[in-house]
DNA sequence: CGGGATCCGTGGCGATACTG
DNA sequence: CAGTATCGCCACGGATCCCG
């Protein structure tokens, strides 16, 4: 009884629009990398930042709060001043990380073949 | 010797950001899709249009060629009058269609979850 | 039939500055 | 430290018209 049956791709609903819509915004696939490799899987605001080289304060705010949003990442505020925020994957986000490290591979070894492509035209 | 070794996500040309920027693409993975599951491997380009509600000639046209630019798509012209122009995947393109459609399977399978989150919130 | 050209609205995203 | 607010650019993509 999901919502949309397999092969419904089209519909107005269609589940993979839609995670495309997010996992395609420039930042997010960056954050599930690290928070996936992240050594204690915690990992700080600030940290974040440091390991993502280009994104702004504004972006990797609007970019977890989204994964927040969805259930793919979790929060966690230590109560201290100035606080501290935590952020990890949550199951469901670890489970994303799968088919998203599959398509880094794919990247990753053809990403060159398609630069040739390029080039011939 | 890979261009970009592994793990080098992060760099100006990072493979992954640049195949999202395309897959992300909002008609790309319907076309790659179509492609991989028709029936004959080849398909016209009216067939594709209805094949995808809601796209339109000119997003159609600039995604194929976008595809075909890449080395993912090949395309092949019928000399008639008036002319046919068929589309296939090429091998490339066809093996991006097996994390492509891991990442669909995901989809379907987790999006309610994700909607489950966005409820709560 | 299969597009290319153009106009234009919307939204993603960056830079900067401010706050609890 | 970890955001939020505001401004502005520009690329994505839809509608429409035209061409070989």
């Amino acid at each position: 009884m999901t919502p949309s049956p397999r092969g419904d791709l089209f519909d107005p609903a269609c589940p993979t629009r839609r995670l495309l819509d997010r996992i395609g915004t420039k930042w997010t696939s960056m954050v599930v990398k690290v928070l996936a490799e992240a050594d204690p899987g915690e990992v700080r605001f600030a940290d974040l930042q440091r390991r993502m080289p280009g994104v702004s304060q504004k972006m990797l705010s609007v970019t977890l709060r989204s994964l927040t949003h969805d259930g793919l990442v979790a929060r966690r505020v230590e109560p201290t001043v100035p606080p501290k925020v935590h952020y990890r994957l949550t199951d469901l986000g670890l489970s994303l990380e799968v088919p998203l490290a599959a398509l880094r591979n794919w990247a990753e070894e053809n990403m060159a073949a398609i630069d040739r492509a390029n080039a011939e035209a």
